[in-house]
DNA sequence: GCTTTAAAAAGTAACTT
DNA sequence: AAGTTACTTTTTAAAGC
């Protein structure tokens, strides 16, 4: 008997231990990324939700965690591409893709589709653009969604193009490298989205 | 208008079977040619047929898998070749083994382009999965048939884990009605 | 869970020319 | 910049790690 009480303490160690290491990691990728404290409470919140439906069997707890924390950064509305969190993650995109489309079901968080514009305002800072090319972006984003461009892009994609398309509109061009690289897209992703949105706007650049 | 299910094609259908004999696949694999074998990297060898073209994964047990052929008359006749040219090897073969369609994969055409996040939005968010960053296609899962189609923005879909050919039928009737029901299609 | 096989869909990426 | 190749998703059986 006392074995098995010693065992049970050991076990509530370790599941302690787990959940710390976990919430600690979500931190310091948290940190990394520069969110805010809300998001990493909120995947705080979808690390354990996970735990106590026991998601976690069968997969590592860094990739839970790096899943939650994508999850959350999305449900704050201020999303980071799977490209950017595995750069913080020692968990491969790929893994860290799978896990989240897991517990994302499993949990029923019900998210929704990445809005682009959602990554004009970082990518634009990032690329020290003014606020006009962001709106101009933003128009551009939500008028040839609304054509039916989107259907299955990649959000980053998607974005990296419209800032590109505005830089040269409000003459502050951008190359395509320099917008490839603040979104993590290649130039030819830029090119392919660029040339189908001008078409959708009627503009001809 | 084309009835979509005029477009259905089927592309790929894996089937299983088997000698009812156990193999020394190490010789099959010496004296079949155009065998490949290789156990420390998969237990089962392959061995492709042209015509029709497949690919057969034969085992030790004597089971077989044949995938990549075009309809289930042409699993038949790849396993049937397959069947003759063990027995070629002096190995002996069922008269004719039962061959089960483990699978179906189809394509199809809805004709029109396709809002993929309204889509999503209508069909549920807990019923479906569009992750446009990973994969451009939307999974969508049935019920019944249980099937699962993904959907592209092009209208085109992918039919795949149904048994019988029917089954794609059934599943683009249904996707049909349920797009023109939310008014998404058109 | 992974390994292998086939196939389609469309997007993205990494090469070479 | 074009072209090729290859990888992402889904399904399914097989035997073995």
């Amino acid at each position: 008997r006392l074995r098995k009480w010693q065992e049970r303490i050991r076990t509530k160690d370790a599941g302690e231990r787990n959940l710390q290491f976990a919430l600690s990691e979500i931190d310091r990728m948290a940190s990394a990324l520069g969110v805010p404290r809300s998001v990493r409470e909120v995947a705080s919140v979808i690390y354990r939700r996970a735990l106590k439906e026991d998601l976690i069997r069968g997969r590592s707890i860094e990739g839970v965690a790096t899943s939650a924390l994508y999850a959350a950064c999305r449900k704050e509305g201020i999303p980071r591409s799977l490209e950017e969190i595995s750069e913080v993650s020692r968990v491969e995109r790929k893994e860290i893709g799978r896990t989240y489309r897991y517990i994302s079901q499993e949990l029923g968080l019900e998210m929704k589709p990445v809005d682009p514009k959602k990554y004009v305002p970082r990518f634009c800072s990032e690329l020290k653009l003014s606020e006009e090319v962001q709106s101009k972006a933003n128009e551009i984003i939500e008028t040839t969604a609304e054509k039916g461009l989107l259907s299955g892009k990649s959000p980053t994609g998607y974005a990296a193009a419209a800032i590109y398309a505005a830089s040269l509109l409000c003459n502050e061009k951008k190359t395509q490298r320099e917008v490839a690289d603040v979104a993590q897209v290649t130039e030819v992703t830029i090119r392919n989205r660029y040339q189908e949105q001008i078409e959708a706007m009627g503009i001809h650049g | 208008m084309t009835d979509p299910k005029e477009t259905i094609n089927i592309e790929n259908v894996v089937a299983s079977t088997g000698i009812g004999q156990e193999l020394d696949l190490q010789s099959v694999a010496m004296d079949l040619e155009g065998a490949d074998y290789d156990p420390e990297q998969f237990p089962g060898l392959v061995y492709r047929t042209q015509e029709p073209k497949s690919a057969a994964l034969i085992f030790r047990s004597g089971k077989i898998v044949c995938t990549g052929a075009k309809s289930t008359d042409d699993v038949h006749e790849s396993l049937r070749i397959v069947f003759d040219k063990l027995r070629d090897l002096d190995i002996q073969v069922e008269e004719d083994p039962e061959i089960v369609v483990q699978n179906i994969v189809t394509s199809a055409d809805l004709g029109r382009q396709l809002n993929l996040n309204a889509i999503a939005i209508g069909l549920g968010l807990e019923n479906i999965e569009y992750e446009p960053e990973q994969f451009p296609g939307l999974v969508y899962r049935l019920d019944e048939p249980e099937v699962v189609a993904l959907l592209f923005g092009s209208g085109k879909l992918v039919i795949t884990g149904g048994k019988r050919p029917k089954d794609a039928e059934e599943a683009v009737d249904k996707i049909v009605s349920r797009l023109e029901d939310l008014g998404l299609l058109e």
